[in-house]
DNA sequence: TTGTAAGCGTTATCAG
DNA sequence: CTGATAACGCTTACAA
């Protein structure tokens, strides 16, 4: 006679139990968690009372196994830098895990195991241990092998960032290109016409779309701009000696955006190191992701803010209609962010909000 | 005739396909995964060979539900301040997602329900659900209602951060007064004999402990010291504030220590306000938690800088002791520090390693 | 060493 | 609307 396993089972409540308590069968008290309609308002009523009473939970691993759902979904962790991390990472997880929560989802992370860099080995393994439902990617290049093979893999997925058009695929975003150029106009609005950008790491496509929409939408305005931190300047160290270049030169900026809240640091570094000062009646500069750093400052930094509970929103959402094999179209949805003007450019300390971009396809 | 469920199956290999191309029983292959000494050489090679072939993962739902074993384990996110959230909490995911996957073991995440800011009942879900083997706890106070339920329910779990002497448990901490005092040793050997302290939420353990630190050892040295920031500077804007008024005192601090980052930051604008200057030369700065900031000051931040990869592995460690049943006594792991010493104080660039400071019961 | 049989807790089907 | 029965894929004891 087969013995139960090794280790002293919890003493769980079972389907068993309460239908006992209930007084009746296993099957109803089932029928009374994924059918309720099913079950008279008399019956359905005891045996909710006796799940309550014993504190029952269906156990996630029986039902999944029958079921097939695992209601979970795996987060992907981008391997980032560790001297740039994703400043928005752990907000952003905090609100997927809280989205997919409202949808009685879990949420694993996983990570491509240590040493091998190979995030598809992760993924297949995740995939083929059944362990998720569904997929999110976060940090998307253009050319992603990750989106490739999840594709390939037939696997719901949906992923933070746009990617090339290659592969159909759901996606959210938020719009770079349309929040920078909401600084600029930010800043023209201040009366700035000289206008400078500090960018990083410009291959990652967010970074290439912020320069992108500022350039753009400076040169739209008829503004003098000019970009610094890209390749050109990829040597450790030298941003703030590129930026100390642009002030000394002629045509001096009077007005900085960057294209994260750290560059908009290294930006103040500079404008200070010339002897100039930043805010009203100086330099303005403004930054990218309103971290906690921004109101550290002084004078606080002006930051685009990334409406990160609904990415996460949206995310979950298009997760979930894939898993449960509604046939919606592959298609992209661009958020808007929030432009938070502070004291380093400007004078109130409101908000304002951006406009809303639409759908893409 | 029952039929399978109703989503369609994704064409997943299960034990009886590998058992069949392997020519052998669905038994052996088991028996190949799970006690490879049990099985003959050649045998097992066939068996391997099959399962590579098919890339055949054992479907966790299924092995959960026969074992008992989960092989997850599940990190209870802490609800904090959105104004100032923890600076490690991404660093530290990853370095814990990489030592639970090193075991064997996936991590998932949760958080009490929206609106519910109740820890306890998000945990009895997980719990109840039977999804995970045990729990990582993390910012842990010293009476908290999280560790008196785990403990009573008998789950397993370990917890990042001291707390209390009431519930027998396993705990992992860095050594926040060390730290600290090692901050205070650093800048009496830079030759400041008046130094002073700024903390924030002294409520919460570790910074008290980070206070309670700075104050012991600079009484130990025999320093003229003073800290701020606690309960009597609590409005909001005021710290700076409060900094100010201490430099511009009798008996100048030369020297401040925060107790974080921000925190420095908060610092390093009060002693410019005061038209003085941070650095060598000026008045020395310290930090806590060395986050990418640091790097972005200047002169940079000298930080603490914690060992999140090794606290993350003694959590895992000490955790699934307990879920194998080891009967290893409660007992805290207290991890040292490293000092990042940078231009904020000091002059070389070079970093100390603080000593280790062992066991505790 | 390998094969046989049972059952983990749940949900789906089908007969009452 | 309720109750019996089978099956999801796997691991464990035991027999061969």
């Amino acid at each position: 006679m087969p013995e139960g396993p090794r280790r002293p089972r919890r003493g769980a409540t079972t389907i068993e139990e309460v239908a006992r308590a209930a007084g009746v069968s296993r099957q109803t008290v089932s029928n009374a968690l994924n059918a309720p309609q099913r079950v008279r308002p008399e019956t359905l009523e005891r045996v909710n009372a006796a799940i309550r009473e014993l504190g029952y939970q269906p156990d996630q691993s029986a039902r999944s196994l029958r079921s097939g759902a695992r209601r979970t979904i795996g987060y992907l962790a981008p391997v980032d830098d560790p001297l740039d991390p994703n400043p928005l990472m752990a907000g952003f997880l905090e609100a997927l895990v809280d989205a997919a929560g409202a949808a009685g989802q879990r949420v694993l992370l996983f990570r491509p195991g240590q040493g091998t860099a190979d995030p598809v080995a992760a993924i297949d393994e995740l995939v083929a241990a059944r362990q998720v439902d569904g997929l999110v990617l976060a940090d998307v290049l253009h050319e992603d092998v990750r989106i490739a093979h999840v594709a390939r893999l037939g696997v719901p997925f949906v992923s933070f960032g746009r990617t090339g058009p290659g592969v159909p695929q759901h996606w959210v975003d938020i719009g770079n290109e349309a929040a920078m150029a909401e600084v600029v106009r930010h800043l023209a609005a201040l009366g700035h016409r000289r206008i400078g950008y500090l960018g990083a790491a410009e291959e990652l496509p967010w970074m290439a779309a912020r320069r992108a929409g500022f350039l753009t939408e400076a040169r739209r305005l008829g503004l003098s701009a000019v970009a610094t931190g890209g390749a050109e300047t990829a040597a450790a160290g030298s941003v703030v000696a590129s930026v100390r270049a642009l002030l000394r030169g002629p045509d001096r900026p009077t007005a900085f955006a960057a294209g994260s809240d750290l560059l908009a640091l290294d930006l103040s570094e500079a404008v200070r190191a010339e002897g100039l000062v930043v805010g009203p009646g100086g330099v303005a500069v403004t930054g990218f992701h309103d971290t906690p750093l921004c109101r550290h400052l002084h004078p606080a930094l002006t930051s685009v803010r990334l409406p990160l509970r609904t990415i996460a929103a949206a995310l979950v959402g298009r997760l979930l209609d894939q898993v449960r094999g509604e046939a919606t179209p592959a298609q992209g949805l661009e958020l808007p962010t929030e432009l938070v003007v502070r004291g380093s450019s400007g004078r109130s300390g409101g908000a304002q909000r951006s406009g809303w971009s639409g759908w893409f396809g």
